[in-house]
DNA sequence: TCATTTTATATTGCGCACAATTTAATTTAG
DNA sequence: CTAAATTAAATTGTGCGCAATATAAAATGA
């Protein structure tokens, strides 16, 4: 008899419910650093890498240049990357760390240890959770 | 030396990525009812338990009133939901089903189903993964 | 070669989310 | 009983997300 359309009964909606939670525990650890939690994750690929093209950076957060443009273009503003047209194609933008973009990480290097700090669960089900995630996000 | 400010080492950007890809599966199934996820969301509500307060809408999807005014407005223009002052306290606003909104069930009810079907793992690992979500929402 | 197609980014428009503030009704305390 | 505090929604403003479209540069092909 069981009815699926229980919110209850979801599994989307705590899914949809935590990632909203997470933005929010992040909020007061980067309002410090003045961005915010979808210009952080730009942020994290450009200090793996240095420099990514906008549509590179698409592909690593799965968001197109309409939501990337705009970011990118706030980020620029605060000072924290450059948006350069790569000359060998005029269509690329390559989006690349600033001094100030660069010296950022160094006061973001405990927020992750402070964000499982407050989820309060074992590293166990932190690893698997994100074990069962990354299986179910397709491509 | 494990440098937690790796995109690949966070658990944080799976949870957002799948929220995400969620609602983008939701999508062209929730277009042919005319509404969104969030809209939904307020829809398996009210198709449980008939009234709510806006408030309690509030509680149970973890939204507040500047999310959900506009969006119950919304639903009140397609003609899904009623929304009327409560004549014991003006300030509580009610909002009820339709009968169209009533209606729209039907239509719905083999959402979960194709979703499921969508996301291409076992019964057991979405279990899993609700049970923990679950745990890690906080309140 | 030069029109056609493809690709990369930008723009527009809509609907969330959420912080901060406002408005108005109810509760409470003196 | 009334001033102050609390509560419920609404409003305002900013920043995503994403569909749809536009623009412009590069690649392709007859």
């Amino acid at each position: 008899m069981e009815d699926l359309l229980k919110l209850e009964k979801q599994i989307c909606f705590p899914a949809y419910a935590f990632s909203r939670q997470l933005t929010n525990l992040y909020r007061p650890l980067l309002d410090k650093l003045d961005i915010t939690y979808p210009q952080y994750l730009v942020m994290l690929v450009l200090w793996g890498e240095q420099e990514k093209t906008v549509n590179q950076l698409g592909v690593k957060l799965r968001l197109d240049s309409g939501t990337l443009t705009p970011l990118l273009k706030r980020l620029e503003q605060k000072g924290f990357v450059n948006r350069t047209r790569s000359k060998q194609d005029e269509r690329v933008v390559i989006v690349s760390l600033t001094e100030e973009g660069t010296k950022l990480r160094e006061q973001a290097k405990d927020i992750p240890m402070k964000i499982v700090a407050c989820l309060d669960v074992s590293i166990e089900e932190l690893l698997q959770l994100k074990t069962i995630l990354n299986k179910m996000l397709i491509d």
